[in-house]
DNA sequence: GTCTATAGGCGGATAGAC
DNA sequence: GTCTATCCGCCTATAGAC
């Protein structure tokens, strides 16, 4: 039953953060919801800032990662469809669409976090890596939407009564049909 | 030269929620920046939320009036055309497309605030207008993100050396493809 | 309409005991 | 590791003069 405490608290921040908001979200709140005094939290972590920057990491780090698959692949329509897969594969696990959640309902709060920076570099890149060098403003637009067209379908869920299978499926089918000539 | 006061904390209000987020933004700042003090901004405004509930009325009642005349037209593929090119129109005009962008970035800041669930709930009713009621799941998402795609091309301006034109009308292109069948 | 002055609270952060 | 106690600054908001 014990659980690292530091593991516990990003957890709790993380959900507050993704639901309320960075700024929004106390050190006290955070603290009240484990169980422990505010000075507790400054043991496990230097500042808020810090909570942030071990958060964000964690996807900063994926991204880096497939961002290096796709650099160091053959430019093909092939791989483009891959990274797409790969990119979907990641969201699927809960805790990096959580985080994910939180930094897209957090850009502007934390747009001067060097993690945050630096994964909106990489998200700029790997966007540009769906694109063949020769491409038109429109296939770069589309294709780069492709990335994205993942992330929607997650704001979309509450319409109609699709289930989370259906929603996968279909969300994959028009990030694939994005890519095509 | 003479402007509203009013019009003035509205322009600066709305700029510096945008740059650093609305919690982030502190009436003094925008009294500084005015050349006010704070207490000047109360005589126009009775608190800070009431600034963003006067920010956020404008889109609302675009998004309403877009919504009732969706509701309101025949339910076939040129209505959804002309749905998405009067939504273009919107965001092409400056002073609609910078409060979009301030309820874009602080969504979760402002998640309690009335002005902005009845504006989540418009914008979901209206990509519910996109889709014909025997749509496939694949289709509704589809279509939905036609909508979202008119955004996404301001996100990523920075992409290339695209001018605004391009980027626009690329934007557009993709939009209504995402409408075929 | 705008000011000065101030109330009252909560924020992040630290010192030092246990 | 966690606590109590506390610092200090900034915040929103109000009262009342001009």
């Amino acid at each position: 039953m014990r659980e690292d405490t530091r593991a516990r608290i990003q957890e709790i921040a993380l959900r507050l953060f993704t639901e309320q908001g960075y700024e929004a979200t106390s050190l006290r709140e955070i603290a009240e919801e484990l169980g422990v005094t505010k000075a507790a939290l400054y043991y496990h972590f230097k500042t808020k800032d810090d909570i942030v920057a071990s958060l964000a990491d964690l996807r900063v780090a994926e991204l880096e990662e497939l961002l290096q698959w796709a650099r160091s692949s053959p430019k093909t329509p092939e791989m483009r469809r891959e990274l797409l897969e790969r990119y979907a594969e990641r969201l699927k696990q809960a805790r990096y669409l959580e985080v994910t959640r939180f930094l897209e309902r957090n850009q502007t709060a934390l747009r001067d976090h060097p993690n945050i920076s630096r994964m909106r570099e990489t998200m700029l890149a790997l966007t540009s890596e769906m694109s063949p060098p020769d491409a038109t403003p429109t296939e770069r637009i589309s294709h780069s939407l492709a990335l994205f067209a993942l992330h929607a379908g997650k704001w979309l869920t509450q319409q109609g009564d699709l289930t989370e299978e259906e929603i996968s499926k279909a969300t994959m089918e028009v990030a694939l049909r994005l890519l095509e000539p």
